[in-house]
DNA sequence: AAATGTTTGTGCGAGCCTCATACTAACAAG
DNA sequence: CTTGTTAGTATGAGGCTCGCACAAACATTT
């Protein structure tokens, strides 16, 4: 039964988004019809990410609103070939009419997700639905490689990946190992790779495929990726912390990804913990990072002589602990104590409550997660209603690819009011 | 020219407030047409805040819409005397018809101040326009005083300020200086007070006077209040810092009062930045309110045998470097890269790019506030774009009560979508 | 097999809001 | 006195959601 559609879309027809976002600076301009029609159209999809499968009047039910309104959002995205309808699921013993779930289709145009590192970029499609396909890595050839041939690298895996694209991609999202000036779209600064500095990737992106491309750094792709496809799914507030060789973070307050002026904030790697503490890489003393990363771990394991202490991580320490390796347990657990300072200090700060580990804790699974997790709690002063959750996020690699798709579907979906 | 307004009413008309704040859960709620015009009313009267007495055509060309949207928006407001236009004001050169000013009229309902502090409540009114009435000020009896001695005193202060009100009030908000639950507008802690631990102080107010009361700790109160009628006015992201005894800060990101759930977050103070430093008061070790606060510069005052140690702060230290006093230069120097720490973290951490300091360090003026603003900048890797501002807040007393009305202007204005 | 109750999804008109257009009012400059 | 410019207002159109009524599709009961 074809219903009459209005010429509505959603904000996922690219060349919509970019007049919205820019009459829509917040706290300055004012509402209109029209952007209710497309802030709701984006509630709706968020719902139906935060929930999955869902029929029109749960949507109403949970949205609060009349079930009319749901039908006549809904009904341009089917059109559209964004949902499709689902197979009708039985009514509950009262009876009725059974629901009809909608969903993404897999019709629906995908998202293309890269990773820029400091030797290579991989490229990939995201459906709405969050599988990965299509995916492509190319290294830069030498030791110290031009800004020619990473943009070949990058054009090559790219061209590749959306030539595998049935429809064409709702845009490219970029996570990028280093600093990001997210207004400009911008590489500030990778480390190992100083010829990217400076890189506007994002319009050369844009240029070169014709499509939106939104660049951040790694850990914020990471935590748009918890957001939608991951452990943060549904979530109104938590934190994405990555620790690795470095150490880096991202937040999600209110139920938006919090962003600085053009990107900033989220360097939580070096906030200090240890004043005239130990000297790290940025030059000042006592950062967070001296005592959180894997190489203060590789330095504590020489130092007490467990084997091969360059190849430590979490995955081994635990490994070690487990098998009752000397000095290895409380290795662990004060390497858990380190980290859980700078999340203790977010917690302080900013309360998100929850947190996802990212990075090489998530090789030290359950019983990494679980000592960082005591420390916080013991290095937090308690408070009525607001205890603190753990999670452990992706594998590293599909972690860092849905969360570059991410960025590009937190832009369409948090339609700025 | 009286024009037929709609029987729409602002915000500020309390029965209004709760079933659009409740059924407007962000992120799950849809919006409709009359939240549209909530909504932007509130945007109006806050650009006119921001701004100050500013016409229609001038706010709609600010806003990007329609000046007859303005003059919709306006009008029931000017019948309801919450605004008044001023006189007209002289064209430019290109001649036109001289613009109206819209301001707050001094007849709108004024909005109840409070302050709570452990031995004494003090009470005002504030006008729209943030000047202070009918200041009342009762301290609690005796050393240890009960609940119902408490209770009293806050009833005799907010009766006697009430009652000089010329219009209901909009309502009441409270600083607490002390822990608080915003959501059950309780107060959870107040350090030397313990009979105040659990009050259920906001619904006491609304049973008692019956006006909306709104409650939250002392930080968050003047960071409000430096959002409406201090230095943060028309700002979209900073941060307020108070040292003192104790250290506390607030958080406005995006345009928006930031808090954690019920409340959590900004409790900067016992943030670490020295592992295993010096014991704090909440027995943990290493909080920045060990190296920050009036306690840590009466220590080293006595250490380098200032005179009179017991009464040093900010002012008398700019005062005794100033005149060359041996010690007071350097002691000076490090009380403020150790407040600096801090700001360096939060700055990493949220990049609000601009701070508000209030409390002890207010005494140390320009200098002082120079010194701190250089520490931050030196102990900040530098980003493009990314400049610091500092700025002094209100003298302290002044400052808490606009901020304890600002709270509920915040709530009032900030229409949340 | 028929009747009843329940739930889903869809027209339709009403109400609220903003927008574009056209109009009047009030000023400056020539 | 005319022309040009700006402020504010009246009016109708278009978008959106809402409440209501209705058809469709099921379970349960009689």
């Amino acid at each position: 039964m074809e219903r009459e559609t209005s010429p509505q879309r959603w904000p996922m027809d690219e060349e919509d988004i970019p007049a919205d976002v820019r009459t829509a600076r917040p706290g300055r301009a004012l509402l209109s019809s029209s952007m209710v029609g497309s802030a709701n159209r984006g509630r709706v999809l968020q719902t139906l990410f935060d929930l999955g499968p869902t029929s029109r009047a749960e949507l109403a039910r949970l949205a609060g609103v009349n079930r009319t309104t749901i039908s006549g959002i809904v009904q341009p995205l089917l059109d559209q070939q964004v949902l499709v309808e689902g197979k009708p699921i039985r009514p509950s013993e009262a009876g009725g009419k059974p629901a009809r779930p909608l969903w993404f289709s897999p019709e629906a145009r995908p998202i293309c997700g890269m990773m820029l590192m400091p030797d290579a970029v991989q490229t990939c499609l995201v459906t709405l639905a969050g599988t990965i396909s299509a995916e492509e890595s190319v290294r830069f050839p030498a030791e110290n490689p031009t800004l020619a041939e990473v943009t070949r690298a990058i054009e090559q895996a790219t061209k590749k990946t959306l030539s595998a694209a049935h429809r064409e991609p709702l845009g490219i999202g970029v996570a990028v190992g280093g600093m990001v000036d997210t207004d400009r779209r911008a590489v500030i600064a990778v480390n190992l790779a100083p010829v990217m500095n400076g890189f506007e990737l994002g319009d050369m992106l844009t240029r070169r495929f014709g499509l939106p491309a939104l660049l951040d750094h790694h850990p914020r792709a990471l935590l748009v990726g918890d957001r939608w496809f991951g452990k943060g799914r549904g979530m109104q507030n938590f934190a994405a912390v990555y620790t690795g060789e470095v150490l880096g973070g991202a937040l999600y307050l209110g139920g938006h990804l919090y962003r600085g002026q053009s990107g900033a904030g989220g360097e939580l790697g070096h906030t200090f913990v240890q004043v005239d503490g130990d000297l790290c890489a940025c030059g000042r003393r006592g950062c967070w990072e001296t005592i959180a990363t894997v190489g203060w771990l590789r330095r504590q394991a020489r130092a007490i002589g467990i084997d091969a202490p360059d190849a430590i991580n979490s995955a081994r320490l635990v490994a070690l602990a487990g098998a009752g390796v000397p000095g290895a347990a409380s290795l662990l657990d004060l390497y858990a104590r380190n980290v859980a300072v700078g999340i203790a200090n977010l917690q302080q700060t900013v309360a998100p409550n929850f947190y996802i580990l990212h990075g090489d804790v998530v090789g030290g699974g359950e019983i990494m997660a679980e000592a960082i997790a005591g420390h916080v709690r013991a290095l937090v002063p308690s408070r009525s209603g607001g205890e603190i959750r753990f999670a452990i996020g992706e594998t590293e690699d599909r972690a860092a690819l849905l969360g570059a798709a991410g960025l590009v579907l937190s832009e369409l979906l948090q339609f700025p009011l």
